[in-house]
DNA sequence: CCGGATCCTTGTCGATACTG
DNA sequence: CAGTATCGACAAGGATCCGG
């Protein structure tokens, strides 16, 4: 229960920090990246992603990045089914982040996972 | 049991995906940012960090960046009493991310986390 | 004292089954 | 198809203990 951003806990007053407390997890981003590299995305269709979320994960984290502001339902009116998530310019602009982790697999991760693929 | 870097599990070739399966959590990237912005911390430094990191969960983390080659201690033969960590060059190279990171809370989480503050 | 290790409780994750 | 409900496994967190 409770997947809204009222009662979220900073641990500091640090930007690091409290963006870790929203985003300090292993999906959160990855819903993002599915919504930057394909502009929008269903429910289904992240579930298609090669990392296999889970059902209540997922749900969860779409609650809670919707009350966060960083993404938003294409049809905010219409009915659930079919209808798929995008980006707000607040969750755009994580882009940079993405990319700079990206950057940085991709320079130092190779050698510790063979298979990592080139993207961005 | 296990902090090593040994069994680590890709979910996928994907290079964010993989750097999550690395730092995604709540408690690894705030070590890095200790190490960017003093330069060498002792355990006991990491502990007074405002974020208050649990004991276990800090060896756990220090064991785990010290395996996977992100920091090293600054005498490596020496004993443990007192002997700081600091970032190898792979760990130096996740600055920029933290950078964009600290840029986005800054311009994006003003209004959600009053009191959020100015760094780098 | 300092750098951890251990114990124990609580909370979150994650797989799967299920519902509107 | 878009989610919830349930339950076991495991990680986080706090307290305390131990070795040098």
């Amino acid at each position: 229960m409770s997947d809204g951003a009222e009662d979220i806990e900073w641990r500091s007053v640090c930007p690091i920090s409290s963006a870790l407390d929203l985003l300090g997890d292993k999906w959160s981003l990855l819903v993002i990246r599915d919504l930057i590299s394909h502009g929008t995305r269903t429910y289904s269709e992240f579930r298609e992603s090669p990392e296999h979320i889970a059902t209540n994960i997922l749900a969860s984290r779409l609650k809670l990045l919707t009350s966060l502001g960083l993404i938003e339902r294409t049809n905010p009116e219409g009915a659930a089914r079919n209808n798929a998530y995008r980006l707000t310019a607040k969750g755009e602009a994580l882009r940079p982040v993405l990319e700079e982790l990206a950057r940085w697999s991709q320079a130092h991760l190779k050698e510790l996972h063979r298979g990592l693929v080139d993207i961005l």
